[in-house]
DNA sequence: CTGGCCGAC
DNA sequence: GTCGGCCAG
């Protein structure tokens, strides 16, 4: 074989291995199929995203998010837990690290340094320990939100265990979560992010058949209360968000049971 | 589980 | 800047 034709064997070569990786990168990035105001996974049926009320969507593996560049923080985070995403696996934690998604500029991690607030996650990694990368990208900056540590280790921390009770229970709700941010709040770090006055939590399974929602609104303080004296109705937290969280769903069933602040088919065991 | 802080590299 | 170890609710 002549030198020349050893040298285009190896162009072609190089050539068919940069496009077989950039192939591979995309498939890696492409999790996900996403048409107009919902995110169709390709490995679930039951993906629900509410509205944004900021414009800027964004998907990652294991959850979606709103961005609200103003408040430094997701407005919502939003995912599916299934029973078979839970496991005991024990990841190492590790570093925040700003969400390079976020196209206005996702907060830095420096803002909560020294700040007296947790780096509270929206999205728990206790809920995504199915695969290293799905752990990791909890801890993403777009994915928290300043808590109060006591909040967060007490009665949201509660409150996150009783959905993985549920998501083992009922074989997997959805969860869309995050802080209320609106009014007058307090703010942290250079880039000033909003410490929000009160979470919320809402949920919907629609899995065992009949669907069914519950939704939860707390002040940011912990509490020894029990978790079922903060359920509201889902209409109550899209009136504070201004979010409209399931409008995929049938219209009759959607008003039905988002007036509704009924916990009776959730078992509070 | 939920996290912070601190010192070594 | 990153990592490991140790601490607390």
């Amino acid at each position: 074989m002549s030198k020349k034709s050893i040298f285009s064997l190896l162009a072609i070569l190089i050539v068919l291995g940069v496009y077989t990786y950039e192939h591979f990168l995309k498939e890696e990035e492409q999790v996900e199929i996403i048409t107009e105001g919902k995110a169709v996974k390709n490995n679930t049926n039951e993906y629900f995203l509410p509205t944004s009320t900021t414009g800027q969507i964004v998907h990652h593996e294991g959850f979606s998010l709103s961005y609200s560049e103003p408040h430094e923080q997701a407005e919502w985070v939003a995912y599916e837990l299934k029973k078979g995403h839970l496991t005991n696996t024990n990841f190492k934690r590790p570093y925040f690290e700003i969400d390079k998604a976020v196209k206005t500029g996702a907060a830095s991690w420096r803002n909560y340094k020294n700040s007296g607030f947790d780096r509270g996650h929206l999205c728990p990694a206790g809920d995504r320990k199915y695969s290293q990368n799905a752990h990791d990208e909890t801890f993403l900056t777009s994915n928290i939100s300043p808590q109060v540590h006591d909040f967060n280790s007490g009665i949201w921390n509660t409150l996150e265990q009783k959905v993985r009770y549920w998501a083992s229970k009922y074989d997997g709700v959805f969860v869309v979560t995050g802080g209320v941010l609106k009014g007058q709040m307090k703010t942290i770090g250079n880039e000033k992010v909003s410490v929000p006055n009160q979470f919320y939590k809402v949920l919907i399974d629609n899995n065992t058949g009949k669907t069914k929602m519950i939704a939860f609104l707390m002040p940011h303080e912990n509490s020894s209360k029990p978790l079922y004296e903060f359920v509201v109705s889902v209409d109550e937290v899209e009136a504070l968000t201004g979010i409209d969280f399931f409008p995929e769903l049938d219209d009759t069933i959607e008003n039905k049971l988002e007036a509704s602040s009924s916990y009776k088919d959730w078992s509070f065991n």
